[in-house]
RNA sequence: GGUCUGGUAGUUCAGUUGGUUAGAAUACAUGCCUGUCACGCAUGGGGUCGCGGGUUCGAGUCCCGUCCAGACCGCCA
């Protein structure tokens, strides 16, 4: 037996018990008569004391020569310490060591085994097994499993079924790009990795199994972000006999679930169109945490002999309440931020609408100031805000003031960090055109339905169509989406040939699908949410990778087992035709 | 594929206009220390300034190329 108790468990309760503890040496104090050595392991950390007077010489010595990262076993007393520590649960404890037995040793880490290590990322993804010692991974990992645990909790109450499907299927060219898996048996043919399990689960439906969930590994060979892994988990849902608002009221009950389950304060859960969403927030995955909306001022500005404005095609503003005494120097700084080439927006043109009832702007020789203040009062501004405009294409400018919004929210505290705001983005286009390949594309996947009211511009105006397709949005972040299906064999074919596919291009990739539509399929639809992200935003953060045990880095390497590598000529072999 | 930022001690970083022997903190080692908990004090070891080339009397510093890391754009049905 290694140990009676845990490091994390011990109190005063404990006084004068007899335990016998197992852990790493986290830490060394040295007073000379005296030894303190912090013990942890996954629970926590107690203190071991080790003296002159009351430890065997022996142990002594021995607790002299330990190091950093030394796996050792101990027996010893609880005891009271002279002076408690707050700060940690045992704090109020020390355990006077009798006897210790050193399990392992460990060479000095290359970074600190602490909350805020002095290891820079490169070090810690290299030696990750020691990076998972740290308090906070190691908290991340427990945080992700009881998320996992209460989604399969509410799914299964729900009567949702866990079943598995294959990783080893076949490529499509649509969407994102494949990872292939070769196959020896079949030389020169290819496995494909899963992107989503999408159509199993349609075959699920079909094969009448009602409700189903997966928390599954899903593949993308596309690159990578702060919040996107070639590998990564979805909770992946699929429910028969359902129309939209089924799917979005089952699924609400689900992040709601989750946000009380975890403590959260959540302000309200609204459902916006995309368009709205674009229109009044520049993005499809707003931030609700602030108030704060674009305003369209294209018919305010216009005809003043202003060249921006006249020449731009939307002009749009942000009111930042209280902020007119921004300085120059600030305004400057935002307006080389968003000119950056990754923001890309041509400039920021600035009213100000001062607390003295004065009013300013950057514009000033084309607009007097009754112009601006009759401006300042459309958009419903006070004494006291500063407001900015960008002017451009609608398409763009929308987008740059949509990330102009967030960084503002982000730089001037506009944030509240202590709420999560939960909505629904649905009536999303079901097709978009691709410009480069002259043709249109799904915006979500060929399997999603068009809405019934929007299906008389599927042959003369694809672009109108809205799609019965929505999209989880959780504090600025798209944490989930998905659609009703299409479960009808013409409407399938239909879609296939608006998106300009031949008939044995389509039959050749989802035979299997356009066949089974015609064995009775029900109506059916679902949603999949993205676990390591939705495990990040839970925490207020937008890196993914520290809730992954094993991540990839930013190229896709990883650092540790040093993945991808080449094959040996042998292996190589085995794939090809002789 | 592209843009930006960075690469200097085990680690995190500083390093001025190109100028003598490249610094700090921390980690590590040794010694001291009668209650530490970011313990303290003293001493010490530790450098291919990512790599290659160029400019120069002289390069950590300037130029070109390249590799690596991070953030973003494209991409992610």
């Amino acid at each position: 037996m290694y140990r009676t108790n845990n490091c994390g468990e011990l109190n005063s309760s404990f006084v004068d018990q007899e335990v016998k503890l197992s852990g790493w040496v986290n830490k060394i104090r040295t007073k000379g008569f005296i030894i303190w050595i912090d013990l942890r392991d996954r629970y926590g950390v107690t203190q071991l004391v080790f003296d002159k007077e009351r430890t065997d010489a022996s142990v002594f010595e021995a607790a002299n020569n330990l190091g950093r990262e030394f796996v050792i076993e101990i027996d010893g007393t609880v005891i009271k310490r002279k002076d408690v520590n707050q700060n940690i649960s045992t704090g109020e404890i020390e355990v006077l060591v009798s006897n210790l037995k050193i399990l392992n040793t460990s060479i000095t880490p290359p970074f600190t085994i602490e909350n805020q290590t002095d290891g820079g990322d490169e070090l810690r993804m290299k030696f990750r097994y020691l990076d998972l010692r740290r308090e906070p991974i190691k908290e991340n990992l427990i945080f992700r499993n009881k998320l996992s645990l209460e989604v399969r909790n509410y799914l299964s109450d729900n009567g949702f079924l866990d079943i598995e499907t294959p990783y080893l299927i076949k490529s499509t060219p649509e969407g994102a790009r494949d990872f292939v898996v070769p196959s020896r048996m079949h030389p020169d043919q290819y496995y494909a990795l899963p992107q989503s399990p999408q159509i199993f689960k349609q075959l699920i439906m079909i094969g009448g199994l009602d409700k189903y969930y997966q928390i599954v590994k899903c593949f993308r060979d596309e690159d990578l972000r702060a919040d996107r892994q070639p590998e990564f988990t979805q909770i992946d849902c699929e429910m028969s006999f359902v129309s939209e608002s089924d799917v979005l009221e089952q699924f609400e009950g689900l992040i709601l679930h989750l946000l009380k389950k975890f403590g959260k304060t959540v302000k309200a859960f609204p459902k916006l169109t995309y368009k709205d969403a674009i229109e009044n927030y520049g993005t499809d995955k707003p931030d609700l945490r602030f108030d704060m909306k674009i305003n369209e001022i294209t018919d305010n500005v216009k005809g003043k002999d202003f060249n921006i404005f006249d020449k731009a095609e939307y002009i749009g503003c942000l009111v930042l309440n209280d902020k007119a005494e921004l300085s120059r120097k600030e305004i400057d700084e935002l307006t080389e931020w968003v000119k950056r080439p990754q923001v890309g927006a041509n400039g920021i043109l600035w009213i100000k609408n001062n607390a003295d009832g004065s009013i300013k702007s950057s514009f000033d020789k084309f607009f007097t100031s009754d112009d601006l203040t009759s401006l300042t009062k459309d958009i419903g501004s006070k004494s006291g805000d500063l407001i900015l405009i960008m002017a451009g294409t609608k398409k763009e400018t929308l987008e740059h003031l949509g990330t102009l919004r967030v960084e503002i929210g982000k730089r001037y505290d506009f944030i509240n960090f202590d709420l999560f705001c939960p909505a629904w983005v649905t009536d999303f286009p079901l097709f978009e055109y691709d410009e480069e390949e002259k043709k249109f594309k799904s915006m979500h996947h060929p399997f999603t339905s068009p809405n019934k009211e929007s299906l008389g511009h599927l042959d003369s105006d694809p672009e109108k169509v809205i799609a019965n397709a929505y999209d989880l949005v959780l504090n600025g972040n798209e944490i989930g989406g998905g659609s009703i299906r299409i479960h009808d064999y013409n409407t399938q074919m239909k879609i296939f040939e608006i998106l300009g596919m031949s008939k044995k291009e389509y039959e050749s990739q989802f035979g299997f699908l356009i066949e089974a539509l015609k064995y009775g399929a029900p109506p059916h639809g679902g949603i999949a949410f993205g676990l390591d992200r939705l495990a990040a935003v839970l925490n207020n953060k937008d890196v993914i990778r520290d809730f992954i045990a094993f991540p990839k880095n930013n190229s896709g390497k990883d650092l540790m087992i040093d993945a991808p590598a080449k094959l040996t000529k042998e292996q190589l072999k085995d794939m090809k035709e002789e």
